[in-house]
DNA sequence: TGCAAGATGCTAGACGTCAATCAAAAAATG
DNA sequence: CATTTTTTGATTGACGTCTAGCATCTTGCA
C-alpha cells in the first residue's frame, strides 16, 4: 500500500522552442523556421537535422504564440436552415452561449440563415459568402452535385468546408459531424422490437420526405432491424409530412383511425408538436409505444408526460463544440485530435438533462 | 427567396486591444492594467471608466497573448485509481491520445495512480502531490471526510481541485464531471420495464458493493422505476462482488440455479466478464434480459452476441474533455463556458460506435 | 501649508513565433 | 574557374499582454 506511483504522461521540463531545436539541430532559427513553416529553399540535410532535433527534444510549437504572431483570427460561418425549427434553434442557441469563451480564442462565427432543404438557397447562399473570405465553413449539406461549383470555389479561396448533421457529398467537405442515421434507425427498431417483448404489433412510420437523406437512412436502417429480428412486428408503410406539425398530426390520427390496432409510431423526421397532439386526445392500446427524434422542448415536455417513450437524440452541443474544434485544427492544418464517433443518444424520462434545452418555445423541428 | 440573411453573431472589425481600451477610458495603459488584473490602487472613478470602455468597445482579454506573455502552463493531475481496470483505462487511452494537442496548449497531464477506493490510499495520494504544484487536479473521489485535510491543504497552494465519475464531498471541490447515477439506474429500470411489456418478471441485481456511492445511486435509481411503474416486477435483493469477475460469474451462476424463472439481470457494477462467462453457458428464459454499465471491449462484444441487452456508459472521453475545460477555466479565473448535463448514455448493438474503445483488453472494469 | 499616501503615467523587457531583409557562404552550373 | 543559384545565418520588428520600476501628479489630512 505505498502512497502512489507517478506516471508522467509527458515529462515536464520547460518546453523546448524553436530557439532550442535550432540549437540541437545545429542550424540557425532561420533555417529551422524556414523548416516548420515550409517556406522551401532548406536542404533536405538541414531538414533531417530538424526534424531530428524536433523529435529528440519533443517540440511542439506553442499555438498560442505562433497565432499571436500571425494575428490569426479564426473567421467562421455556420450555414444553417432558415426559420423557426427548434432543432437548429438548440445549435444556435449553443453558438449564441459560446460566443464570449470564442472571441477570448479570437473565433468569431456568423450564422448564416439558408432556405432549409432547397438546393436553389443553399447555392446562392455559398456564392453570397465566397467573397466574405472566411477560413471555414460549416454546412448542413444538400445531396446534391449542383453546390459543387460554390463550394469548389470557396475550397479555391482557402476556406475549409465541413457538414454538419447532415452530409454533402465526400468530395466536397473536409469532414462530416453527425451521427450515422442508419444506426439511429436501428436503434429505434431495436428497442420498438424490445417494447414489444415477442408480442405482435404494428408500426406506423412516419417521415418527413424521403428526399431527405438521414429521414431516409433512418427508415432504412429502423426497417432492417425489424425484419431482421421481430417477425411479428410489421410496419405499415411510411406517410410523408414535409415535417409539418399539422400535417403530423392529421396524418398519424388518419393512421389510427384507419388501423386501431396499430402499437407503436416511429417518426424519423420532425413535426412532433402534430403528433404530440393527436396522441393527446386518441384511444390507443395500453401498451403503445412512440419514438421520435431530437430532443427539443416539446418533446422533453412528452417523454415526461409518457405520450412519448423515447426520444433519439444528435446532441447538436456535442456537435458544435466538435465542428469548431475540428474547423480550427483544419484551418492550422494540424491533424485533427482523436475523438470517438457520434452516437445517436438515447433518452428516455430518466436520463433527461436537468436544463431544458435552451431554445425559445417553437414549432417544427428538423433532424 | 432572397440569397440570404447574415446575422453577425459578434461583429468582427480588428479586436479591440487594452491599448484601446485605455485610450477610450481615457487612463494610460498601465491604469487599465491595473484594473482588469486587479492590481489595487486604483481609484473607483477610474476602474468605472474602464469598464465602461471594455463594454463599450467588447473587449475580451487575448488569452492566448495573456498565456505567453505571463508564461502559463496548466499543470494538471489525474488520480485515477490503480490497477487493470478497463473503465479506467478507457480513461487513460483517451488522455493519452490527447498529449500531443494538450502539450501545443501548453498543458501538461500527469496520470497518478492510486489504490481505488481505500480512503488510506486517496489521502497519502494527496499528500504526495501537494509539493507538486499542481495548477489542478481531477480526482475520482470517495466520500469521506478523511481527506478533508490533504484536500484543503492542496487549495491553499492554489490547486484547483474538481472530481471525476465519483464525486468528493461537495464542499472540497469545485465541480463535479460525471453522470447522475441516480438517473442511470432509473434509466435502466425504465428499459428493463419495457422489456418485460406488461410481463411479470424477475430481477437479479449485482452490484460491487455498498459502500460505492455510485453503484448504490444505480441501485436506488433503479428501485425506484421498477416499484413505481412495474409492479409485476420482482426484485431479487442485490448481492455483492466487489467487482471482481469471478464472484460475479459465480454469483450470477447461483443465483440463476436457485430461481430459474429470473427474466432479467443488472450488474450495476463492474466484473462483467465474469457475468458474460455464466450466461454464454446456462439456459434461461428465451425473453432473458441483461443490462450492465460501461461500454468496453468485452461488454461491447458481448452486446453483439447478444449475451447483454443494454449497456449504460458514461462516455469517458467526453468526460475527461470536459475535465480539461473546466480545470482550465478555473484555473484561469474564467466562468466555466456554458454546458450541458452530463448524461448515462444507453448503448444497444445498434448505436455501437465503429471503433472498439482504445484500450488494452483487461479483466475487471469499474464505473 | 506641507507631507505622506494614494493614484496615475510612462517605459521597457519579456513570452515564442512569424515574416521579412540582407549579407554571406556553399553548391551547382557551364 | 567564374558565375549563377541555392542555402544559410543573423537580425529585426511586430503580435497583445504581463510585470516591474520609477517618476509625477492628486488627494486628504495633520
Amino acid at each position: 500500500m505505498k502512497a502512489s506511483h507517478t506516471d508522467t504522461v509527458r515529462d515536464s521540463g520547460r518546453k523546448p522552442t524553436l530557439s532550442d531545436v535550432a540549437r540541437v539541430a545545429g542550424v540557425s532559427y532561420a533555417t529551422a523556421d524556414r523548416v516548420i513553416n515550409d517556406r522551401g529553399n532548406v536542404a533536405q540535410k538541414s531538414v533531417r537535422k530538424v526534424h531530428d532535433a524536433m523529435a529528440a527534444l519533443g517540440y511542439v510549437r506553442n499555438v498560442a504564440a505562433a497565432n499571436l504572431s500571425r494575428q490569426r483570427t479564426y473567421r467562421l460561418a455556420f450555414l444553417l436552415p432558415k426559420g423557426r425549427n427548434a432543432f437548429f434553434s438548440r445549435v444556435r442557441a449553443h453558438l449564441d452561449n459560446l460566443v464570449e469563451h470564442l472571441i477570448a480564442d479570437q473565433v468569431s462565427v456568423d450564422v448564416i440563415e439558408i432556405d432549409a432543404f432547397e438546393v436553389a438557397g443553399l447555392k446562392n447562399s455559398l456564392l453570397s459568402i465566397a467573397d466574405a473570405a472566411y477560413d471555414g465553413v460549416a454546412v448542413v449539406g444538400l445531396q446534391t452535385a449542383e453546390i459543387a461549383e460554390p463550394l469548389k470555389a470557396l475550397r479555391e479561396r482557402g476556406t475549409v468546408i465541413v457538414s454538419l448533421v447532415s452530409d454533402l457529398p465526400v468530395d466536397y467537405r473536409a469532414a462530416y459531424i453527425g451521427i450515422n442515421n442508419i444506426a439511429a434507425g436501428r436503434t429505434a427498431g431495436r428497442l420498438l422490437g424490445l417494447s414489444h417483448a415477442g408480442r405482435a404489433g404494428r408500426v406506423q412510420m412516419v417521415a418527413g420526405s424521403l428526399e431527405a437523406r438521414d429521414h431516409e437512412d433512418r427508415l432504412h436502417g429502423f426497417r432492417e432491424v425489424i425484419n431482421e429480428d421481430y417477425p411479428n412486428i410489421e410496419l405499415l408503410e411510411p406517410v410523408m409530412t414535409r415535417d409539418d406539425a399539422g400535417k403530423v398530426g392529421a396524418v398519424v390520427q388518419q393512421a389510427l383511425d384507419a388501423a386501431p390496432d396499430v402499437t407503436a409510431v416511429y417518426n424519423v423526421g420532425a413535426g412532433n408538436s402534430g403528433l404530440v397532439a393527436t396522441l393527446e386526445h386518441c384511444t390507443r392500446p395500453e401498451l403503445f409505444f412512440c419514438i421520435v427524434h431530437e430532443l427539443v422542448p416539446h418533446t422533453h415536455k412528452a417523454l415526461l408526460n409518457k405520450h412519448v417513450d423515447l426520444v433519439i437524440d444528435q446532441r447538436p452541443d456535442v456537435e458544435v463544440n466538435r465542428a469548431l474544434t475540428i474547423l480550427k485544427a483544419l484551418i492550422d492544418g494540424r491533424d485533427i485530435p482523436p475523438m470517438q464517433d457520434l452516437v445517436p443518444t438515447i433518452y428516455v424520462r430518466d436520463n433527461l438533462p436537468s436544463h431544458i434545452p435552451d431554445t425559445t418555445l417553437t414549432e417544427t423541428q428538423r433532424s
